[in-house]
DNA sequence: TGGTCACTGATTTTT
DNA sequence: TCAGTGACCA
């Protein structure tokens, strides 16, 4: 064993050792909030690894989110990974069942029906429109009954593996059996397309290795000894998987906490871990209880709001961090007073923290609902501070990465006409709702795919010639597009020559000269020199069987295409990086940006040896909860989102009734119970201070009254002891605040409630990047909203002076090229300037990295 | 066919 | 607030 190993051994309590020390047979760890289970399961890998000997690559540990996956692995890479090639795989349960069924899915064919390994993945967008569309087949309304409704019917479905039999048979009223049709038209919809759901992923896998003895043999060989994180939140199918990976040696560990289910939305299922012991009567099971992280009054308060729940097996977390600051309690006038309560009491606790001791402090704001951010943005931009927002809008979502990437599935598989539906006519290319209707009879009547009903449209000259000749040309450009991934592109073009019409695909070089950024510091130097189709004959291997006859702009038979290429291609071709440039707005111009960034990613796919299959999965599935970044001195993210973190500093904002439980909840007892679990996984993720927020009045959607909010019963459930009233301001009504201005807005009358301040230079520190922190901007940026502003009295950086590039400069950028300075934020080293480019529009830099030269 | 405009109605959490 | 939709016109 190492030594390090072995001291870290040392020091862990007798129930984490005994956790980490119980190697063979099934093993229930119950791990309160905080108990170190993270340090448990790394450590467990390690002891399997160094002390057992097991074969790293034997070990599979599944997790819940990329998240929790790359951080696992990281933190067993740091023990045992220097001294192994072969690693443990730590994957989440989604991508596992990926890449099981990318293998092993077509021996669930039956003759040629049943999916193909190259199978789309759908989203929840997709999803939903496939609903839509299963709607619109049966003659359903979908105003009584809402996509959004049925969609979350079939996936409680899926979660509870009944098949639209199985569910037509139990629906007791029409409404029900309505569900079960559409389910079923659903399942044939995506068999058609070829294409999974998430929820599909999860239980196709599970067929798989039900129907395989043989496959469930190798996974077991390959696999000896399984851990599963977060076992809580697990539902059926999930379950289900992880007893067949377990084989028969039951070397299953299970890690989770009853109190911290909050996914039972998602058919997570509380039985599985209240009833491990009943499937696996031979386990281990191993309470963690000793909470490292949080004070007592945190870990008190917490506790009290929980207990209330009724299904509950009941424990008692303690901790050693006796006594601690009581929680804050600030009861705001409304939402933005609020959070700008919560920017000004993060500020002064970064700036004295940083102070005490050297270490970097953490703060985090958490809210029940993704719409809650905007108000702590501003406050936070107000205030100067930088912030990380975890989940709201995911870089995937974007309309035109979601568009080039449905042309990248339908390129992987044309038969997704999910994927089809949203670029056939993106940009516009005259095939609008008459010819897609016509399509979708045609793949009714004829059992096929849309793509298929393409093919038989033009074949059997069902369309008016003008509609036909643009659905052509979207054939054969995803045609040629497929043939440049596939490698064939050389027949395709002898082919498609034979046709009348057909012209080859014309690349016209210069048109990417200024569509698409080649400088090396975009695409990297042998992308850029490799695609340039004047560079060409240099990057490419001639085949060797024949002299290649070289189609200006594209590479030999034999050579597929890189993801990257095929973008790059797609761009050009579809015509959609040419609409974009045309509109010539700051969004249209950000699209493109966006765009490039996406070819980026497929490049640093290519780096990795993914294929454009391995680049579409990741695509699907890792999201930006993903992004959180861990040295964020400030995060904003939802509750549910924080599961599994922990900051020095926790505001819980949104204790409102309707808010915080949410109104959708308020009505059953058992969703009532997972809210205030909720909250207790809110609480806990507070080490040293907590503060809890709520607004007594608050704006819900665009309406221009406010309404008044009742206190959360969570609130009411903290025992009074523990709270300490952090003053707030005096308690106008509604109406009087406004009276006042907004002068009154948010401000500390108390001097004696400011902190001593910090020399300038450590807040220069400790404010890592100020954006908004000159008065002039923030007061135009109030003025824009309409509002008065006083200066918080929070000293924030003063303007150092150091001169830099002004309003008005002309600039030259390696880039960007010649541009003029429109505007100056902040200073120092992290002002920002706004630079108005000759050819590439508005553009925000950080003066520090652009490079910017006196033009 | 496609673009514009006004209207409406809905807003939980996410792999 | 904002996305999605339906009516209307070029």
């Amino acid at each position: 064993m190492s030594q390090a190993l072995q001291s870290y051994l040392d020091n862990l309590n007798p129930q984490q050792r005994e956790a980490v020390e119980t190697t063979n047979g099934p093993v229930l760890i119950l791990a309160g909030a905080g108990s170190g289970k993270t340090r448990v399961i790394t450590y467990r890998i390690a002891y399997l690894i160094d002390t057992i000997g097991v074969a790293p690559d034997s070990i599979l540990a599944m997790t819940f989110t990329n998240k929790a996956a790359s951080e696992m692995a990281s933190r067993v890479d740091s023990l045992v990974g220097a001294r192994s090639v072969a690693k443990p795989l730590i994957s989440t349960f989604h991508s596992f069942c990926v890449h099981l069924l990318r293998r092993d899915i077509e021996t669930l064919k039956i003759g040629d029906k049943g999916h193909r390994k190259e199978f789309a993945i759908y989203d929840e967008a997709d999803q939903q429109n496939a609903v839509k569309a299963a709607m619109r087949r049966l003659g359903i309304d979908d105003k009584q009954l809402t996509p959004r409704t049925v969609l979350s019917s079939i996936s409680w479905a899926k979660n509870h593996m009944l098949d639209p039999q199985e569910v037509y048979l139990e629906s007791a009223d029409p409404k029900r059996e309505r569900i079960a049709q559409i389910y079923r038209v659903y399942t044939e919809e995506l068999a058609k397309s070829n294409a999974l759901d998430f929820d599909d992923l999860l239980l196709y896998a599970v067929r798989v290795l039900k129907s395989s003895g043989e496959i469930r043999e190798r996974y077991n060989r390959r696999y000896r000894y399984i851990l599963v994180d977060e076992y809580q939140d697990t539902n059926r199918p999930q379950y289900e998987l992880m007893r067949m990976l377990a084989g028969d040696e039951h070397n299953v560990c299970c890690v989770g906490d009853e109190d911290q289910s909050i996914y039972s939305w998602r058919g997570a299922d509380i039985r599985n871990i209240l009833e491990f012991e009943k499937d696996f009567p031979e386990a281990r099971i191993v309470r963690l209880e000793q909470n490292y992280r949080s004070t007592q009054n945190i870990l008190q308060a917490a506790s009290a709001v929980v207990s209330r729940n009724v299904k509950r097996k009941g424990k008692t977390l303690w901790t050693s961090r006796s006594g601690g600051a009581q929680l804050g309690y600030y009861e705001a006038p409304d939402g933005e007073n609020e959070a700008l309560f919560a920017a000004d009491y993060i500020a002064k606790y970064l700036l004295q923290a940083n102070t005490e001791n050297g270490e970097a402090p953490r703060a985090a704001v958490l809210y029940r609902t993704n719409s809650q951010s905007r108000l702590f943005e501003e406050a936070m931009r107000r205030y100067g501070m930088k912030y990380h927002v975890v989940g709201g809008y995911s870089f995937y979502e974007r309309s035109e990465i979601k568009d080039l990437i449905s042309y990248l599935k339908l390129v992987h598989n044309p038969h997704d006409s999910i994927a089809l539906q949203r670029v056939i006519n993106t940009p516009t290319r005259g095939i609008g709702r008459t010819t897609m209707e016509t399509l979708e009879r045609i793949a009714l009547e004829t059992g096929v795919s849309l793509w298929g009903g393409i093919d038989e449209a033009i074949k059997q000259d069902l369309l008016p010639a003008r509609a036909m000749a643009a659905l052509k040309s979207f054939k054969d450009l995803i045609e040629d597009a497929r043939a440049m991934h596939l490698g064939t592109f050389r027949e395709q073009v002898a082919e498609t020559a034979a046709v009348a019409d057909a012209k080859p695909p014309s690349y016209d070089s210069e048109d990417w000269q200024h569509t698409i950024d080649f400088s090396p510091e975009t695409f990297g130097e042998d992308e850029a020199t490799e695609f340039v189709p004047a560079s060409f004959s240099g990057g490419l291997t001639p085949s060797p069987t024949e002299e290649p006859e070289r189609v200006e702009g594209f590479r030999a038979p034999g050579d597929a295409a890189s993801t990257g290429e095929l973008l790059k291609f797609l761009f050009d071709r579809t015509g959609y990086v040419k609409q974009l440039e045309q509109e010539d707005t700051p969004e249209s111009l950000a699209r493109i940006e966006n765009l490039r960034e996406l070819a980026n990613a497929a490049m640093d796919s290519r780096d990795r040896g993914e294929s454009l299959s391995e680049f579409l999965d990741h695509a699907a599935l890792v999201s930006d909860a993903d992004a959180y970044d861990e040295n964020a001195r400030i995060t904003l993210m939802t509750l549910h989102a924080a599961k599994g973190l922990e900051f020095p500093l926790v505001v819980l904002a949104g204790l409102e009734e309707g808010l915080f439980p949410h109104s959708r909840t308020l009505l059953a007892t058992d969703d009532i119970e997972e809210e205030r679990r909720l909250c207790y996984v809110g609480m806990t993720r507070a080490m040293d201070t907590l503060i809890l927020s709520r607004a007594r009045y608050r704006r819900r959607y665009g309406t221009d009254m406010p309404e008044a909010s009742v206190a959360s019963r969570f609130l009411e459930d903290v025992p009074e002891a523990l709270l300490q009233d952090l003053g707030s301001p005096r308690k106008p009504s509604y109406q009087d605040r406004s009276d006042h201005g907004a002068s009154r807005h948010y401000s500390y009358e108390d001097e004696d409630q400011r902190p001593q301040y910090p020399s300038e230079r450590a807040q220069r520190r400790s404010f890592s990047g100020p954006t908004y922190n000159s008065i002039d901007n923030i007061a135009e940026f109030f003025a824009s909203r309409g509002k008065k502003f006083s200066r918080p009295k929070v000293d924030l950086p003063a303007q150092t002076g150091r001169t830099g590039f002004r309003p008005g400069q002309r600039v030259r950028h390696p880039k960007y090229g010649e541009g003029t300075v429109y505007r100056r934020e902040g200073d120092g080293e992290d002002a920002k300037i706004t630079v108005q480019f000759l050819k590439f529009g508005l553009k925000k830099l950080v003066e520090k990295y652009a490079q910017l030269e006196k033009a």
